[in-house]
This record gives C-alpha cells, structure tokens and sequence, in this order.
DNA sequence: AAAGATTGACTTGTCAATCTTA
DNA sequence: TAAGATTGACAAGTCAATCTTT
C-alpha cells in the first residue's frame, strides 16, 4: 500500500513518500531539530540527519543556526518546500481515502483505528524504539 | 512493531525477520522457485534473487537443478534451515500474540483482521504489485 | 520473442565511531 | 561527562540491463 502512495507522488509531484512525511513534521513543529524528526517518525537520528541532507540539497529545506543551543540547528521549509508540501499532502489524503474510509465505511473505521491505537499502547509498554 | 520482532529474533535465534519469511515460504511450497517467493512476499524478483543468495551463503538454503526447466533452480531448505527456522517461528508466534491476540482479544481481533482483509481487497482492485 | 533469473547502480534505512557544544 | 548531530560502512530493497532457456 505505501509503495503505491509512493509510487503516485513521484508521478504525480515529483515527490518520494519520505520527503512528503519530513516536510509535514517540519511545517508542523515550531522550532524543528533533527531529534524532533527522529522522534515522530521513529527511525534513528543518523538516518534522519541523512535524509535532512537530501532534502536540503533538492532545495526543500534549510538549517538555520539555532541561537538557543549551538550543538544543534533549527529546520525550515523553503518555499518552494513549503508548496510542493501542500499539493503533495492533498494527493495524500486521497489515497488514504481510497485505502481505508471508502471501501470500510465510518463506522468499520473507527473500530479499525482504535484496535491499531490499543495495539500501538500495548506495543509501547513492551518498550519498542530506536536511538541512534 | 516489525523492528521489534526483529530486533527479538536477531537477539533470541541470530536470525532476522526478513530470512525467517523466506525460509517459511520455501518450507510451505512445493518445488518452491525464486519467482514465488516474489509473488508471496510482493516484493521484486531482484531483490528476491539477492535475499536468496544471502541464506545460500549463510547455509540455510539450497538451490537445486530444476529438472523441468533448466531456467530455474529449485529451492531447498538444509537441516540446519529448517531447524532454525522451527524455533524461529515459535518466537515469531508469540510476538503476534503479544501484539494483537492479548492487547485486543478475540472479538476485536476478528474484527481488525476482516478491516485488514476488506482494505486489502480494495487495494488490489485498484492494482498494486512490483514486476522487475 | 517471452519467461526465469542474475547482476550492478542506486535509495533509504541501521549501527558505531566521532566531533562539537552544554 | 551528556546531548545533538554528523559520518562511514553495511543491510535490504528497487529498477534496468543482460544472459540463458523456452
């Protein structure tokens, strides 16, 4: 499923399904660090600093220096980014749609999306996650 | 939840998830080829090609001469794969338990697994599978 | 020509070692 | 010494080109 939401952004936007999710964690977090990235998408902060790296260098995003603390800096969307952001995550939503919401129907959803929340509680109490 | 199974498989039978779902399929198709595992796990022949290579070498596998088509090879598990892969499974099961069946019970689980099966269908409706 | 498989270049992640600032 | 980030070597997949057999 996430290859063919992958495959209609490339297509569609010239957007690979990894880029779209940095850039929608960095419009949505004020202030965003390399950490805050590594923490919502749960992968390693090395790889994450990677993936910043060729976001940065298509021209999506910046660092800036962070004035609060030298070790780190702080990420913005460019506007160029910050465009093609929008017009991505609209083909998004669709897809998600055409997933999940049309062929379940409301109510089935809704049920659907509190088994997966009471499976992802469960999971972090077992302690699952990564820290590189 | 995957790098959790996998991180415990790694650790408890020095085996990552990626082998042990091979060795599964070998197991449970008859004169298994290269190209069902592809179809089974839905990824790339290549790329199925390259993991195959990477069990031969660890000494889990085989590949035989097909005699009814000299293009392909027939896949065997060894002694030492097939044990491997028994305890394997069993750790497999009881992380899928851990997950699922006890966070959820039985009804809800029944309920998550036809959502699944319902999305799934709709997916593949609308056509969504690798060919190199 | 088409089908089965392999190979090589590339993507995107992991982990471990390292550098810099707190 | 800890925390934030970066870097380099490796893992596992994709795709496109190629080789062999049908």
């Amino acid at each position: 499923m996430w290859n063919t939401v992958d495959a209609r952004l490339r297509k569609e936007c010239g957007v690979p399904l990894g880029n779209l999710n940095l850039m929608l964690i960095i419009a949505a977090t004020p202030n965003c660090r390399v950490q805050d990235i590594a923490a919502a998408l749960e992968i390693t902060v090395g790889g994450t600093s990677q993936a910043v790296d060729r976001l940065e260098k298509l021209g999506h995003c910046v660092r800036k220096p962070n004035p609060a603390d030298r070790r780190s800096s702080v990420l913005e969307l460019t506007p160029d980014g910050e465009a093609l952001m929008k017009s991505a995550s609209q083909v998004f939503d669709g897809e998600l749609e055409a997933f999940f919401k049309a062929p379940l129907g409301e109510e089935a959803l809704g049920n659907l999306a509190s088994a997966l929340a009471a499976a992802r509680v469960a999971a972090s109490v077992r302690g699952a996650t990564p820290s590189s």
